[in-house]
DNA sequence: GTTATTTCGGATAAAAATATCCTATTTATA
DNA sequence: TATAAATAGGATATTTTTATCCGAAATAAC
């Protein structure tokens, strides 16, 4: 569904909202190690989102990434997914079709608007404070 | 969502099933125009659907590609997705862990499990017919 | 049978995604 | 000020996906 890169950036935000919940800065190789990642890649995907100005990042001894409290609730997956893998995923055409819409729909245009409808509204009503919350209290996890 | 080569598939299965709905065998060529697809690389994913038995092939002069007629209405659109991309993006989990369910779910399972499985019940109850039908009747396009 | 047409299948190439490496820069602390 | 720790960013490597090429095999028509 996603690209592993964003699969990767939608992980390493939740884990680095965990954290700055509690007011806690993580490094790159924490996140890495507990987000089951490759270090390097995880890197240049970090910095993607600190351009798209969704984490923040603090350099030198005792730097690492973090997100403004007050931020968290309000980050949605969507910025995540936009930032990373762009908005195809739930504006594109299910068949590839450069031109699809409902003067020129593809074959499954009906059926696929309802799911990819559903799917924007979650990444857009989904925000990181929820999710950070259950890693919290460990509900859920982020590997394995 | 899908890969390029699920698309093309998808796509070409529907030509077939549009033509083979009037008793018209396709060529490689014909479908790779009609679904502005690479020619040899919609070859390869022919091939693969015709080893999957979900469309059928006869070789040689006036040869092409068909489907049987009385099969049309009950070719399933998950059959093509999972011949050619498997069935990951409705069973896999969203974040890419290798274990994922109710017990050790990850962060967006609950959110994404409502989603997937639209998905597979949307995939698992269109059938070929109802969309080469469209494709006759002008209602709907493969290409542009 | 010969020929033209067409799918099949193996080999290869090109492009994109994923991943690694190395150096520069920044910053807290000793 | 020197050192260690950490992100930034450029270059490169690997893997996967997408795409092309070519000869072999099959088949209909002549």
């Amino acid at each position: 569904m996603f690209s592993k890169a964003c699969e990767y950036g939608l992980k390493a935000s939740i884990y680095i909202a965990s954290n700055s919940y509690d007011g806690k800065r993580v490094s790159l190789k924490e996140i890495a190690k507990k987000i089951d990642s490759p270090v390097a890649f995880t890197a240049k995907i970090l910095q993607d989102l600190v351009r798209h100005k969704i984490i923040s990042s603090v350099k030198g001894a005792y730097g690492g990434f973090e997100i403004a409290k007050k931020d968290i609730s309000s980050i949605k997956l969507s910025q995540i997914v936009n930032a990373i893998d762009g908005d195809s995923i739930y504006n594109g055409c299910g068949l590839g079709l450069h031109v699809c819409d409902e003067n020129h729909p593809c074959p499954v245009h009906d059926q696929f608007k309802t799911i990819r409808n559903q799917l924007k509204d979650m990444l857009e009503n989904t925000n990181l404070e929820q999710l950070a919350l259950d890693i919290k209290s460990g509900v859920s996890f982020l590997k394995l």
